[in-house]
DNA sequence: TACCGCAGAGAAAGCCCTTTCCCGCAGGGA
DNA sequence: TCCCTGCGGGAAAGGGCTTTCTCTGCGGTA
């Protein structure tokens, strides 16, 4: 690799001169020197080692981000909110993926730690975990303590910015709209317990439940992965235990579409006989049939938000910025059956297929 | 930030040592100064300077990615296969999302060559771009002359380590399909045209009619982004100007999920109407209704080659690994309809609805 | 006893940049 | 004419780490 004295010396100039002549520095270069230094530029390939211009200049500019997966939606778009800030101050994002796993998430803290960046947001849930909270919590004061900022997206116990979507209120939103079409007989296809955001929208939903003087039994709730497949194993659970659940309520739309796909390969009908609601509104939510009922988080946003408190100026006090949840009604979510309006809870398995279309 | 010799200072070491003990050195050193030294790190928080380190060992490990977009589906899959080698093998993955912009993507190339990674794999599609071409392989070939490796996946003029997709054969595929059902007025919802995945695609469907005999005129052809939205858009050109199409190919599944969205808008029926063929079977296809018949790609294999190629020792002469694409029948295609068997081209606009179920 | 070899630790030389500090020189004011 | 100023350029000091080389002191051999 060439480097910059092979420049310098081909110019016949200093390595000072041509540093200051390919980063534009604000010490003037006469024109004949600059033209040379960029020739032997551009003969030799050169491109500084960014790892040494980073050691010279004292300078943090980069920031890093941990999320539990980019390719999840849910992630992809928090983190097309975060790049473009970043992108508009010229930052750039150092993206790692936890799986959430918790030591991962704890190893990536220190890898960003030791590349040096200005500032770190936590993207993922928070994890119900005592020890891996505290050794977080840990790491990051020692981060902080040496001029690193810190954001971090959803309920961390973590005393610092933070962006939190109103996972609560969400899940009230959803048990709200499903009560409201009369179902009683609802199930919780739940993500991992562990996790905050589904304690937190479980919560909602239990909430909601409640007002209309019902609770939310253990039985009518299964965990499992927060994806499309841990849905679809959870519904069929829930089913096997439960035939006469008129409404699943999914904690996320991945789960919401993996629920609607156990639903038809076992011909029941949506909204008809059991109706659906997911949560996050993922860009694909629009587009299963039939279209997802879910409730809307501003994802794109958090992101956003996210990126400006941490290059934005320090508060005194942590700041942390609540984003609405919001009902999107579309075509998984109907009026409870009838046959299940009149005896809810006693009507025989054989029942499922009478109305099919 | 305490560096390795406030450490060594508190340890009452040398730097040397420290550094020994905490990379692990091949050097031995006494029990008493490890725990010392171990000590110090714990108390201090000390988490080495990744980039002096990069500088001092020339060592590179790092590789760098470029894909069009770590959060569309396929590039996600791929990334999934570059992954799994990469973290096998101890290599910290930089990914690098170029939005299907070439000036981007040069650019990545220099950054990821700043960088110092190891390898470069170019993940993106090839773009008939004869400009941008040579640029980016006097890129590369500068790249390559400092020991770097290079593996591109998809068709891109490079000589070089390569895995391709069989994008031709899967065209040919899905036109074959189409033809085998009797359709005959097929429109093509098409990716830009610049990119070689969308041109080679295209050649396939082109061939498989031909062997009908029958062409693929210009006017059956859409471009369009090639997402959600572009297949949408692209659909409804399509139908408006041709209302007798019993048959759309979708150039890639993001694509046929929004030919989808077009078509339940008009109230066409799939497949009793119009067939949908998508291309690149990515986990969503099997869960839109109805579910996609694609073509299916090996992405994740292709992530796993293109790495292992890279990773794995240079070979004299350039590999090219070509994967197979397979057709994966589902819900989507259908015979064609008996009113277009008869008289396909001529039946007037009116006759769509007939028979909506 | 004299010498050799080796284990374990430290000194110091880089790795490749940036940036401060300093120097020489030309032009302008006294 | 002399001095001061300011501009353009170079020398050199880091930045934090790894690694080679060197040194010390010990045990073992002749």
């Amino acid at each position: 690799m060439a480097t910059l004295s092979d420049v310098a010396r081909r110019a016949g100039v200093s390595p000072a001169t041509a540093s200051r002549v390919i980063n534009g520095s604000s010490k003037p270069v006469t024109d004949e020197l600059r033209e040379r230094v960029l020739a032997a530029v551009a003969e030799l390939q050169y491109v500084p080692n960014a790892h040494a211009q980073l050691l010279a200049r004292s300078h943090r500019s980069a920031v890093g981000v941990i999320v539990h997966d980019v390719s999840d939606p849910y992630f992809a778009e928090i983190t097309r909110g975060l790049q473009r800030v970043a992108t508009d101050q010229g930052r750039l994002l150092m993206i790692c993926n936890s799986y959430r796993d918790p030591d991962r998430e704890l190893e990536y803290v220190e890898l960003l730690r030791g590349h040096q960046v200005a500032a770190l947001i936590l993207a993922g849930s928070g994890y119900h975990d005592e020890a891996f909270t505290r050794q977080l919590n840990e790491k990051l004061a020692a981060y902080e303590a040496t001029g690193g900022r810190v954001a971090v997206i959803g309920r961390h116990e973590h005393s610092g910015d933070a962006v939190m979507p109103d996972n609560r209120a969400g899940g009230y939103l959803a048990g709200r709209e499903l009560c409201g079409l009369g179902h009683r007989a609802i199930g919780v296809v739940a993500g991992p317990r562990i996790l905050t955001t589904t304690t937190d929208r479980l919560a909602g939903l239990r909430q909601a439940l409640s007002e209309q003087g019902r609770d939310l039994p253990e039985r009518r709730i299964r965990y499992a992965e927060f994806d499309r497949d841990g849905g679809a194993e959870a519904t069929a659970r829930l089913l096997d235990a439960d035939p006469e659940l008129t409404a699943i309520a999914a904690l996320n739309d991945s789960m919401a579409i993996g629920a609607l796909a156990t639903l038809r390969a076992r011909s029941l009908a949506v909204p008809q006989q059991v109706s659906v609601v997911g949560f996050d509104d993922m860009p694909i939510a629009r587009d299963v049939t039939p279209a997802l009922t879910t409730v809307r988080l501003p994802l794109v946003d958090m992101g956003v938000r996210a990126m400006s408190l941490v290059l934005g100026a320090g508060a005194p006090i942590p700041r942390v910025e609540v984003l609405p949840a919001e009902l999107v009604r579309r075509d998984t979510t109907g009026p409870v059956p009838h046959s299940a309006r009149a005896s809810a809870g006693s009507v025989p398995r054989a029942r499922r297929g009478d109305a099919a279309p």
